[in-house]
DNA sequence: CTGTTAGCGCTTTCAG
DNA sequence: CTGAAAGCGCTAACAG
């Protein structure tokens, strides 16, 4: 009898008409609730069915002040961010478990501290992943004062959960690697020296270098800018600054490393025989290269994964711990030597 | 001397008591009404300020019956979608638009269809974003009489706005630039053949191949499995079951053309010389293979563009194409050969 | 077991 | 120009 609302659509209130109850009554029965009579939820779950009710989000949110949307922030003043393949997989790993705690995830690539604050205080989303370290200090610190549970992925703060890769580590890695197959001249290429987690792994380099008795001169250290070929020009750089060629370089990503392997060939050098190179990330692109690149690999999936989970847990009143550094792995293929080879 | 609310966040109610307005003032103040006084709203900007306030959408949403939140599903039977680069595209496209439209992006990779129509229905989202063309048909009846406005991307469906690539077409363009460049013993690889897109890719490479008199012989088609390898085993299948290997054979997407790469290699045949082959997407890999993949574009940013565009279109009230068709474009690199050389 | 009622925080008539 | 009050759709006391 009763006509199909087409448009605007049903309420709880109509489905609690339609069963003849109360919409208490139907409040309980949609929440499982188990005082009420099987009966009469089985009435109203046929109400709803033909009905075709659903509840609204918005309202039952703002009921119980939550909305299981989580937020993800990422920080970059270039172009849509969702294209960068390293954070991808971050969100990959994001993805993979809030769909199964049920969660939205909502996505934002961000110019401006101010729209992260914005996204954290309108009550959009009941949480909120900070990914990369493009964020500044100040944002970060009101962040870590806003009521909302926030945890930073690929970037650390005082008083905020965070999620980090071993970058240092990662350079000690690359120095040890390059020094057992064989290296003695070592240099460095990056696209810029400013980024922290780039320093990190420069850090990490030199340490290592040290503690064998070598080191790194500061003309084997170079940036060629942010663009394709940024390492491209850090290496030649390197190579026009230097009076004998580096026989290891070490590159701040893959990208660089891929470039910088153009710069060394064009100089008659070849790889990995007159030099070894060494990228970080294990990008897709790098098993792919010709010739495949050494790299260091790390967890991009599990970055994402461990920092939704830690959100996951704060927001379940748990305890998580403060700062998680993930390791990272050496994947030696053709533009390096493992040191077994050398000797 | 009030002390300052740390926790639960300040509503619109304080910041009326705190500037001495009544909330429907404030209401005003925040909505760019014109009908305040000057002195009044600077008073009431000045409490938000000091208080922190910021609305909450929610309860603005509930009241408007809006959210900004644009869906954008996916659907997807495997695993996390975010990753497949081919949406990761389409997506940055549709990132561009929302921003500039100040709209948020709510992501889901769903597996089952009833997850999309709950998606629809919650008031979670004003519009939605369907990707791909991995969706019952009945969900998508279903979805063009619900009340929402949904825009498909990469897939077709009377009665719903679409916008879609011309597989067709670049089938057609396929087939001719395989005859250009000289090729009569034709083939087609695909990791399955069930794929309505890669269907309609065949469709389109059987019919330039008639148009020139020539032909695709069943043994000349074949599906290898939906895996790595899947290009790998389809040619394989191919080679082993004509006589005469193909010279000249279309692969449904580059990472089939990439594998079956390696088979014809394996066979002891060269391309382009002894076989073209081509492949379609333009995958980032496809300019970096070793040899760089001959290819047809097409302009996956675009698409993911004109979707949100045409969904925001639609939630303005504004009349959209039905169906948008995406032309594609034949990028010849060293997989095969233009005409102008065969000749 | 079930119904009535009071808000969640906001926008928007409708009166001043 | 400004305030009081109603109500968006839901959940959670509180009574029966």
């Amino acid at each position: 009898m009763a006509a199909v609302r087409r448009s605007s659509r049903a309420t709880i209130r109509d489905v609690a008409r339609h069963a003849r109850v109360g919409i208490a009554t139907v409040s309980r029965a949609l929440n499982d609730d188990p005082g009420i009579a099987p009966a009469t939820r089985a009435r109203v779950l046929a109400a709803c069915e033909t009905l075709g009710f659903r509840r609204s989000s918005l309202a039952r949110g703002l009921k119980l002040g939550a909305t299981d949307n989580i937020g993800v922030a990422i920080m970059s003043r270039h172009a849509p961010v969702i294209l960068n393949p390293f954070y991808a997989e971050v969100i990959g790993g994001i993805e993979e478990v809030l769909e199964d705690a049920a969660k939205h995830l909502l996505i934002s690539s961000l110019k401006r501290g101010d729209d992260l604050l914005e996204l954290a205080s309108e009550g959009r989303v009941d949480g909120l992943l900070v990914v990369g370290c493009d964020v500044a200090p100040q944002v970060l610190a009101q962040l870590r004062d806003a009521a909302l549970p926030v945890v930073l992925i690929d970037n650390a703060f005082d008083g905020i959960t965070s999620v980090v890769i071993d970058h240092h580590g990662a350079g000690r890695q690359a120095g040890r690697h390059l020094l057992a197959g064989g290296g003695t001249r070592f240099a460095f290429v990056a696209e810029n020296l400013e980024n922290p987690n780039f320093r990190a792994r420069l850090g990490g380099f030199r340490s290592a270098l040290q503690e064998a008795g070598s080191q790194l001169s500061p003309e084997a250290v170079a940036a060629g800018g942010d663009s394709w070929d940024g390492g491209f020009v850090a290496m030649q750089r390197v190579l026009s600054a230097l009076a004998t060629p580096p026989d290891a370089v070490f590159a701040a990503n893959d990208p660089a490393a891929m470039s910088a392997l153009r710069a060394v060939r064009e100089r008659g050098l070849r790889v990995p025989d007159d030099v070894a190179l060494l990228g970080v990330d294990d990008i897709h692109l790098a098993a792919h290269h010709v010739p495949p690149l050494s790299t260091i690999a790390f967890d991009k999936r599990g970055l994402g994964r461990t920092g939704a989970s830690h959100l996951l847990g704060r927001l379940a009143g748990h305890d998580v711990p403060a700062l998680t550094v993930l390791a990272t792995e050496l994947v030696v293929r053709e533009t390096s030597r493992s040191g077994d080879g050398a000797r």
